[in-house]
DNA sequence: GGAACCTGCTAACTTTTCTTGGCATGTGCA
DNA sequence: TGCACATGCCAAGAAAAGTTAGCAGGTTCC
């Protein structure tokens, strides 16, 4: 069985450069714990909410938390974050197995495939 | 049964972050298949002498491969690379383990820590 | 001796990533 | 109206990573 779909070279190096960053590893480990939202967030992690946001950006962005918009009783726009329960296993032959499928940035990229 | 020994949280970092480079990625691919020497590495892998060097060198930092000097039967001295059997799982509840081990770079590091 | 291999290093440039600070918007409440 | 809280974005400087080019050492063999 297995529990994490096979990765893509590119994908795997999204989410392990996104991973490779002790500010974004406490956003997961914090969240991971209890969901929360930005401005709340940075207090609770010591850090500027400009910050934060752009690393929260790069997490969603790799697939590992998900972003909810929600209204507080107070009427107050919420952004709440979570994590997202991914598995991710790392050895030699995943890694090879991903690499075939890696994107060679040669000289140049085709265009529009990234956002 | 556990096959990945507990990473603190520098160690993780260092792992990701090497891991997350496309040519790191098919260096690991290409040694997990059979172990190369340098030069016969950067041939195969289209890439600088200079450049791989670096890249086995992080690779090796991070203890995801080694280096063994032998000497050819025509007497050049060869080194050769070989990956090691890493088996790394990657899940928040790791991070979250993972995280409180996290050297703080608060505002000054403890000199002669880092080499 | 010179060519063809192997090894390593470092200085300097380029590129990417990280971080800060400021600005703009919206809400509820005294 | 002004304060406190929430959201977001963008420009610009600072820091880190990647890459190149060049140098120096060693060995075999013609």
């Amino acid at each position: 069985m297995s529990t994490a779909p096979p990765p893509t070279g590119d994908d795997l190096i999204r989410v392990l450069a996104t991973l490779a960053n002790p500010h974004r590893l406490r956003v997961v480990a914090a969240l991971s714990r209890e969901r929360a939202y930005v401005s709340g967030l940075a207090r609770q992690l010591g850090i500027s909410r400009a910050l934060l946001q752009v690393h929260l950006r790069k997490l969603a962005a790799a697939g590992l938390v998900t972003a909810r918009l929600e209204l507080s009783e107070d009427g107050k726009a919420m952004n709440y974050y979570e994590v997202e329960p991914f598995v991710l296993t790392l050895t030699p032959a995943v890694i090879a197995a991903a690499v075939e499928t890696l994107t060679v940035p040669d000289s140049a990229e085709q265009p529009g495939g990234e956002r």
